[in-house]
DNA sequence: ACCGATTGAATTTTT
DNA sequence: TTCAATCGGT
């Protein structure tokens, strides 16, 4: 922000920025003005070196990215931006598909494509037609094998080695070919087809190869083996390939991304130049060096040394709370102070946290106070049951065949078309080899069926078809306008005020990518919003504070930030603690989020946490211990200073405090205050019930409210309330 | 065929 | 806790 930040490159970015051609690998810290660096290198380009916009291809993962790099192009070079190639890999995918995939036989130009949650219901679909599930495979499982194996450039027959492949390759093969009937593509496939296509069509691949000067990719460290693929085919003839990244900041591992793409890029193209950008024009001092600190655990990276000019600034605070309920009572009595003292607005303050469900305690504080806020992705707008049913439909006006759609809305709102009729008319549809509609027509036409069906079904055809007609000589907006009405979706959702709305919002949109992409149709809208998230929205703006996912987190940055649910098996998560996990991977995560932050860094974690009803005793994050220790202030353990604080909302919660969820876990309890204790010396050994054990090395006041500094074997210095001590 | 209720299950991150 | 799938009654 400042203007030698705006104005002026220093010299390694400029180095970047005017590198003469060839592969280049911009090793990008934190904060060290990456995006910066790929639109200055764009500008660069084109005013410099004469090149033709529509010759550089730029990628990015978000699409969030993707705009804000347009955007600061477009300011840049007024006029320019328009040609150029930006996107993110799978916009940039589709765009060459829509173009050329009927090069490939057995593609169609007018595919659809299916997100995650309609590749599981088609899986779904091919495991209950194989007779597969009893056998205890998950559809999200097979999903992932299928993914892993597009992002490998598999076949159906490598999507892993273990006993369940052969069910698998089994499940693949028909999704597969279910996937063509219906003419769409999966998210991976739009990556990986394209691949294919270059592959198997050298004429193809020639001619962008061609086309494409200069290709720069964002997030590198991000790539997967498919991406790496089409970028590495694309720039084999001009060679001037320029890529950013951090890998320590590389968090996508479990969806493919493969880190080693960054960490081997010199030997993936010979003759690669590297450059580092080591200067960080973000944080202060103390919260660069903690990240450094942290990250310095991890023995899978380039070595890079972040320095900064800004100032030392405040330690980071490290707080315990209670439970997740006080967690967020802290959270939010912190964010009120850091407005109203610290003369901080809303939307200098975001909140990081692991999964998504934890937002839920946080939200309901915020409400509470009166705190606005904004949840930043998440389960998302395109995800709710409304917003699907009305795409569905939108689907099947494009594509009838596509049945995986119409069996979705075939009865929604009810009209007597029930499962039992499905199930039928989905074995005709098997037997004879036709698409679920063409099945359809047959039982109508033939009298297949109950004479009360048949009439519903004829009903429902009648319906379809005049929507399809409808469509083809109106916008999409009024289309969507005329499915609410004619299917009478609008009456079912009488009662539903919040799902009216969100149908509401979806006209919007419709009406808004309307307006800007002219001749577009409902296809088109279709593509754009699967291929878009809630994130992309986010533009930090508004007066609120904003409440996201550490993944969601990259590549924003706040003044203040507030990671919580620091503790084992949140931060690092669970799942990377098991067999195959990667904790090093986690810990990357968390040094995305304390990057994150300009000026003030807290840290939070729960001594208590209900998990889907069950209560938890988790012990302090790792992480927090990983920091060099005279960087965080350790701001209270259990001195329950914020409950006297709040009077009202919290007085004495006995109920839930002694809640005997599973006597088990009382073992690990937290300690009960020992009356009348005050014989703590240092040199004495002792046992905390998280810390573990660990020795007194010095004693401050008396009694209960003694502070104790220990040093724990496993967690090092803390200060302590010596109460909450077990001698030993 | 539909509805309601009970039961059971599952929860990471997302283009 | 929340959601989905299944079951049983109408």
């Amino acid at each position: 922000m400042t203007t030698a930040k705006k104005d002026t490159l220093n010299p390694s970015q400029h180095a970047a920025v005017t590198h003469p051609g060839g592969p280049l690998l911009v090793l990008a810290g934190a904060g060290s003005g990456k995006t910066k660096i790929i639109t200055e290198r764009i500008s660069h380009l084109v005013t410099k070196e004469d090149v033709s916009p529509h010759r550089i291809l730029a990628v990015t993962f978000t699409n969030k990215a993707a705009n804000e790099m347009r955007e600061r192009v477009s300011h840049l070079i007024p006029g320019s931006a328009k040609g150029l190639w930006i996107g993110t890999f799978h916009s940039t995918a589709l765009r060459i598909l829509k173009r050329d995939i009927d090069k490939l036989p057995g593609f169609d130009r007018n595919f659809a494509i299916y997100d995650d949650a309609d590749q599981i219901r088609l899986i779904k679909d091919c495991m209950a037609r194989l007779n597969i599930g009893e056998r205890g495979i998950e559809p999200r499982f097979v999903r992932t094998r299928i993914d892993r194996a597009k992002n490998r450039g598999g076949k159906p027959g490598d999507t892993g080695n273990d006993e369940l492949n052969e069910d698998i390759t089994n499940i693949f093969e028909l999704y597969e070919k279910e996937m063509r009937k219906l003419n769409a593509l999966d998210f991976g496939d739009l990556l990986h087809v394209t691949a294919r296509l270059f592959e198997e069509r050298p004429e193809v691949l020639e001619a962008y190869q061609e086309q494409f000067r200069h290709i720069l990719v964002d997030e590198y460290q991000d790539t997967n083996n498919v991406q790496y693929r089409i970028v590495e085919m694309l720039s084999r003839k001009h060679k001037n390939i320029f890529v950013v990244g951090d890998d320590n900041q590389s968090i996508y591992g479990w969806r493919g991304a493969d880190i080693t793409n960054i960490l081997n890029f010199e030997k993936d193209f010979p003759s690669a130049s590297i450059i580092k950008l080591e200067k960080n024009y973000r944080s202060t001092k103390n919260i660069l060096n903690a990240a450094n600190g942290l990250i310095t655990k991890n023995r899978n990276r380039h070595e890079k040394n972040l320095w900064t000019d800004n100032p030392e600034g405040e330690k980071l605070s490290y707080f315990e709370a209670v439970d997740e309920r006080e967690e967020a009572r802290y959270v939010v009595s912190e964010i009120e102070s850091e407005v109203s003292r610290g003369g901080r607005s809303y939307r200098d303050i975001a909140v990081f946290y692991r999964t998504n469900n934890q937002s839920r305690v946080i939200e309901e504080e915020l409400l509470r106070k009166d705190v606005p806020y904004a949840i930043v992705g998440g389960t998302g707008f395109y995800q709710r049951a409304e917003i699907r049913d009305l795409t569905a439909f939108l689907r099947v006006i494009a594509n009838p065949n596509d049945d995986l759609s119409l069996r979705r809305i075939i009865n929604v709102p009810a009209r007597g078309i029930g499962k039992g009729t499905v199930d039928e008319v989905t074995r005709i549809a098997a037997d004879e080899d036709i698409s679920f509609v063409e099945a359809l027509r047959k039982s109508v036409a033939e009298n297949l069926l109950p004479q009360r069906t048949i009439l519903a079904l004829k009903k429902f055809l009648s319906m379809l078809d005049g929507l399809i007609e409808f469509e083809k000589d109106h916008g999409i907006g009024e289309t969507i306008d005329r499915i609410l009405e004619k299917t009478g979706y609008l009456e079912l959702l009488e009662k539903e005020p919040e799902r009216r709305e969100n149908v509401g919002e979806i006209f919007n949109i419709a009406a808004e990518f309307e307006r800007e992409e002219e001749g577009a149709g409902v296809r088109e809208f279709l593509d754009r919003i699967t291929l878009s998230s809630d994130i992309d929205s986010y533009n930090g703006k508004e007066e609120r504070v904003a409440l996201m996912t550490l993944h969601s987190a990259k590549g924003l940055e706040f003044p203040v930030v507030f990671i919580i649910g620091m503790e084992e098996k949140l931060i690092p998560h669970y799942n990377s603690l098991k067999d195959n996990g990667d904790v090093e991977e986690e810990r990357r995560l968390f040094y995305v989020g304390i990057t994150r932050a300009r000026e003030k860094l807290y840290l939070i974690g729960a001594r208590s946490r209900r998990f889907f009803g069950k209560e938890e005793r988790p012990t302090p994050s790792r992480f927090v211990s990983e920091l060099p220790e005279e960087l965080v202030e350790v701001k209270n353990l259990y001195t329950g200073l914020l409950r006297e604080s709040t009077s009202s909302g919290f007085a004495p919660r006995n109920k839930s405090a002694t809640r005997r969820t599973g006597s088990a876990s009382s073992s690990a309890a937290p300690p009960t205050p020992k009356p009348g204790n005050s014989g703590y010396k240092a040199g004495q050994k002792i046992h905390h019930p998280s810390f573990g054990p660990g020795t007194i090395t010095k004693v401050e006041g008396e009694g209960d409210s003694a502070k104790v500094t220990v040093s724990f074997l496993a967690h090092g210095v803390k200060k302590i309330i010596a109460a909450y001590l077990e001698g030993k």
